[in-house]
DNA sequence: ATGAAAGCGCTAACAT
DNA sequence: ATGTTAGCGCTTTCAT
C-alpha cells in the first residue's frame, strides 16, 4: 500500500479547471446565488470522489478558529466527569467541533498552566470545573474575550458568567428529607471543606431539611486531600464516636461516600439498621454494594446537552460578546436499600 | 482587561531588528555554530520577556507534523483505560506531545471513522485497542506509513506490529492456580466470545492451570453486547445451574465480574464459602465489596510508560520505518477475601 | 554569521 | 458568475 497523498483545493482546481475561490466558496457553503448549480455539482461530485478533506491547520492559520472545545474537569477519569465528557463529544462532533479533555486535579497551578497551554493552541471555548480559589483567574479569562468560557458543576455568585450546574440545594434537601422520612432522628452531613458553590449549597440544603427535626446540624467538612485518605476516614469515625446518636448520613460526593463506607465497614456498622446512608452522584458500585446505596444522581445527559448547547450558542455569538448562558438542573433521588428502614411509607 | 495579542516571529524581528530566519533558528535550537551567542541571548531574553509561543497551526502547516498522539481506547470512561490515559498524558506532555482520547465502543465502523477523522487532522501516532474483526484495517493503517501505530491490550499474531500488552496467559494461569490452591475443585472461566488475543490467551492460561486438577474445563464465553446485560446474567446463572459443582470462578474482565456478582447476589450465593471468585482488572469497588474481591491487576503505570516510550521511540524513527516495539508485562495477583477459604496456606 | 524568499493550504476582499 | 491575489506564521533552502 502506497502513502496516501492529501488532495488540496489547488489540486481540485487544476484537475477541474475551476478557480480556487469558486471551490472554496462551494466547500464553505457560500456558493448560493454566486456559483452556477452546474459548477457546484461538478465540484461536489469530485470532492466526494477523491475524498477531499480541508487541511485543518491551514484553516486555523487563516481564520484563527480551531473549532475545538476544551473540557477541563477536576478529574476526567472520575466516572461522573467522563460520562459527561462522552455525551458532550457526541453532540460537539455533530456540530463540527472537536473536544479535548484534561484534568485539573483540583490544582490551581496546573489549571493555569493548562489554560495557557490551550490558549497557545487557540481553542475556541473552555468548559471548566474550576479548582479552588480560582475565581480571579476565571474572571481574567472571561475578560480577555478570546474564548468562550463556560463553568460546570461550580459557579461564582459574585462574578457574571455562564454555567450549568445541578440544583444542589434542592438535591441535598431532598436527600436529607428522605433520610428523615425513613425514620432517622439524627442526620449527619459529610462534605468538603471548600469554596465551591456546590458544597455550600449542599450543606445549606441539608440544614434546611433538618432544621425542624433535630436540635442542630451535625457536619464534618473534610479537606480535599483527605477525601480518599485514611486520615479522612479517621476523622469520620471520630465524628461517629462523638455523636453516638447519628442514625443517618448524607455524603456530599461519591468519593466521600466510598471512604465513608470503608470506615463503616471497619466499625462493623450495619446499614441501614444502625445507620441509613445517601450520597451524591451515582456509580455502578453503589447498586452492587451490600446493601445497595441510595443516591442523589445528577442528570448526566441533560447536563452534557445543556453544556454543549450553551457553549455552541455563545460561540455563534449572535447576542454580542457579553451574552451568558446559565442553567440549573434538578437531580434525582434513587432510593435503594441503604435508607430503607421501612419505618414510614 | 484587553485582548491579548499574540506575538509572532515577525513582531520579534521588527522589534529587535533581526531577521526572521535567525530567530527561527534560535527558537528551534538550530543556532549552534551559526548564530553569535550575543544575538542568541538577545532573542531568548526577548522571547521570555514577551512570552512568545509559536503558532501551532503554522508549524503544522509547514512541517506536516502535529506533535499529537491519539489514544483510541475501547471505552475511555472505563477506569482501566482512563487510568492508562492519564499516565500517558503526563509523559507525552513532558516530551512536547499532546494527547487526544476517544472511544471505539468496540465498534468497527466507529473505529474506522475515528481513524479517518484523525488522519484528516494529521496526528503523528495512533495508540489503539482495536475492536473486533479489525485486523485488516490495522494492517492497512500500518502499511500507509503516515502515522506510527501502536496496539494496546490486544495484538495480532499473524501481523507484524508494535504492541504493549499484559501477559494474559500467565495472569490467568496464576489466578486459576490460586483458586485451586484455595481449595476449589471445579473452577469455571467466564470470558468474552471474541477474537481478541487477550481473551484466547486468558482462556488458555486457565485451561493450563486446571488441566491436572479437574476432569475438564468449564467455560462460558459471552458476546460483547451481553457483558453488562441481563441476558448475560441469565446465561451465567444457567451455567451455575448446569454445573452444580462449580466452586470457583475466574472472570476475564471487570465488566463480566460486576455482572456476575450481581447474578451471584440474586442467587444468594455465599462468597467465598460456596464459591470463590477472582477477576481480571482491579477497581475500587472490588476492595469495598462484601466480601472484597481478589483480582489479577494490570500494572497500569508500567503499561502506560511502555506505551508512550515505545511510541516516542518510533516517532523518532532512528531505526527506519519498519521498526517495531513489542512489550509483554506481567500482572499481579492481589488476594482478598473472595478466595480466602483458608483450606491450604 | 545572517538574511531573503518561497511556499505549506486556505479564506475573503477585491477585481472582472 | 467566476477569478486573482494577499497573507495567516512558520521552516528551510539558498544566497550573501
Amino acid at each position: 500500500m502506497k502513502k496516501k497523498q492529501r488532495v488540496s483545493i489547488k489540486d481540485i482546481s487544476t484537475e477541474l479547471g475551476i478557480s480556487i475561490t469558486t471551490i472554496s466558496f462551494i466547500i464553505n457553503k457560500k456558493a448560493k446565488n454566486r456559483i452556477s448549480d452546474e459548477v457546484i455539482k461538478k465540484v461536489e461530485d469530485y470532492i466526494k470522489k477523491v475524498g477531499y478533506k480541508p487541511n485543518t491547520s491551514a484553516q486555523t492559520l487563516r481564520t484563527g478558529k480551531t473549532k475545538t472545545i476544551v473540557f477541563m474537569a477536576e478529574d476526567i477519569s472520575d466516572p461522573f466527569f467522563s460520562a459527561v465528557a462522552k455525551e458532550m463529544e457526541e453532540i460537539a462532533y455533530k456540530n463540527g467541533y472537536k473536544m479535548i479533555y484534561c484534568s485539573t486535579e483540583n490544582d490551581k497551578e496546573r489549571a493555569s498552566e493548562l489554560i495557557s497551554l490551550f490558549q497557545d493552541r487557540q481553542v475556541d471555548a473552555f468548559i471548566i470545573t474550576p479548582p479552588e480559589n480560582f475565581q480571579q483567574e476565571i474572571q481574567e479569562l472571561i475578560a480577555q474575550k478570546n474564548e468562550v468560557v463556560m463553568l460546570f458543576d461550580r459557579r461564582y455568585t459574585t462574578t457574571d458568567h455562564s454555567y450549568v450546574i445541578l440544583n444542589n440545594f434542592n438535591g441535598a434537601k431532598t436527600a436529607a428529607e428522605k433520610l428523615i422520612a425513613s425514620g432517622c432522628l439524627n442526620v449527619a452531613y459529610v462534605g468538603l471543606a471548600s469554596d465551591f458553590s456546590c458544597m455550600s449549597e449542599r450543606l445549606e440544603g441539608y440544614k434546611d431539611a433538618i432544621k425542624n427535626h433535630q436540635s442542630q446540624p451535625i457536619s464534618l467538612l473534610l479537606p480535599f486531600k483527605d477525601v480518599k485518605s485514611k486520615a479522612g476516614r479517621t476523622q469520620f469515625k471520630n465524628l461517629l464516636d462523638q455523636h453516638k446518636n447519628i442514625d443517618g448520613i448524607l455524603f456530599a460526593t461519591n468519593g466521600l461516600a466510598i471512604n465513608g463506607l470503608k470506615g463503616l465497614k471497619e466499625l462493623n456498622k450495619k446499614i441501614p439498621d444502625e445507620l441509613a446512608v445517601i450520597t451524591f452522584d451515582d456509580r455502578d458500585l453503589f447498586e452492587l454494594h451490600s446493601p445497595s446505596i441510595s443516591v442523589l444522581s445528577q442528570p448526566v445527559p441533560a447536563l452534557a446537552t445543556e453544556l454543549i448547547k450553551g457553549t455552541l450558542q455563545l460561540l455563534k455569538g449572535k447576542n454580542g460578546p457579553n451574552e451568558t448562558f446559565q442553567k440549573i438542573l434538578p437531580g434525582k433521588l434513587i432510593t435503594r436499600d441503604s435508607c430503607n428502614l421501612g419505618v414510614y411509607d
